[in-house]
DNA sequence: AAATAAAGGTGATGTATGTCACACTATTTA
DNA sequence: TAAATAGTGTGACATACATCACCTTTATTT
């Protein structure tokens, strides 16, 4: 049950098997139905999840209705809305499953109070969120330079994992272009 | 000297004052002239660098030679390469002072030695590095949802000491407009 | 103080991508 | 297995913003 999580941390930091095995009784497991929401926007995001099955997504509606996604989770990451998380203040983001799903969920509280008992844990943490701030960096300055084309071809070459397991106007709407937008890039790259 | 570093970490952890004062000892100092580089891109990240004096820009060049920006930083705030900083890969970030900067600088094997013996320094870096993730996934979001207009207002707001510093096509490339959208965006704010 | 470079403004024009509308197919659900 | 829902494709048209070109104003530099 825990094996995912365990060779997660591992890739990571030495954490010692007590230690894990303290760890994992912090956890409270959740099963989710596709199209069931983990979080919806308004709400306070109480746990993060660490995703052992299928796909979440985070993302945000805007004023205009449109939908905007800003992560999609599977086997072996993690989904909150951090702001709303870290903070207890309402959250921004929805987060629902796009396949069913098994979470295993950490409120904040025993989050702490595992980073304080174990520094491997703290380390831990701060290894993935550095790594997940440097792909966040770098998405940013590519929506910005790079043309609706450009995006899908690295998002084939960044994620081809996915590409299988989502539809496209979920992948369009992580790149930020309509469906239709995507639709016709895809058949154009078809031509050649 | 130190004193807006120990502040700084201050209002995150609480640090005894012989683990600050060891700290210390680990960075060098660095003056930059305005238009000086702190870093090309193409070499490697060496240090990162915390902000006392001045203001640092973070910003790739795209194939198309059209400049984005990643990051400000003014004092109290880091600035590096993260991606080759950690990885020692060569970056893909130029850095350079669009002020006359003073900056503490910290290489990576420094870094990681205080962070190991002293714990309060990995939380305090763990801290930043979440606070500086979520507001970067708010700023992606924001790119691919508002329009031109709305993106310089919230600027306005969320920045409004930055306003006055900074020349405005630095701020456009920040928001991913063209100088030229800029300068009518502020034409027509200016007409109500 | 003159020369040079940087910053900012504005019109004319182009274009990538969005929007709307409808058709078709595949997948759930009852 | 019929009905409902979700996903995809494609044409006609609209538009926000980029690009280009040129000019004025404000800082640097010598």
């Amino acid at each position: 049950m825990f094996e995912l999580l365990y060779n997660k941390i591992n890739a990571v930091v030495e954490i010692k098997t007590e230690e894990f095995d303290y760890f994992k009784t912090l956890f409270t497991h959740k099963k989710l139905r596709k199209r069931q929401y983990f979080l919806h926007e308004g709400n306070i995001c109480k746990h993060q999840a660490f995703v052992e099955k299928g796909i979440l997504r985070s993302y945000t509606i805007d004023e205009k209705g449109s939908e905007h996604i800003l992560q999609f989770s599977s086997e072996g990451w993690w989904a909150a809305d951090l702001s709303s998380y870290l903070s207890d203040e309402s959250s921004f983001l929805n987060i629902d499953a796009l396949e069913d799903a098994e979470l295993l969920l950490l409120s904040k509280p025993l989050w702490e109070q595992a980073m304080k008992e174990i520094p491997a844990l703290e380390h831990y943490f701060r290894i993935i969120i550095q790594n997940h701030l440097v792909a966040t960096q770098k998405r940013l300055l590519q929506s910005l330079a790079e043309t609706a084309d450009e995006k899908y071809n690295r998002f084939l070459q960044t994620y081809p994992a996915c590409v299988q397991r989502l539809p496209q106007h979920q992948i369009a709407s992580y790149l930020g272009i309509t469906r239709e937008t995507l639709s016709r890039v895809r058949k154009q790259a078809a031509g050649k």
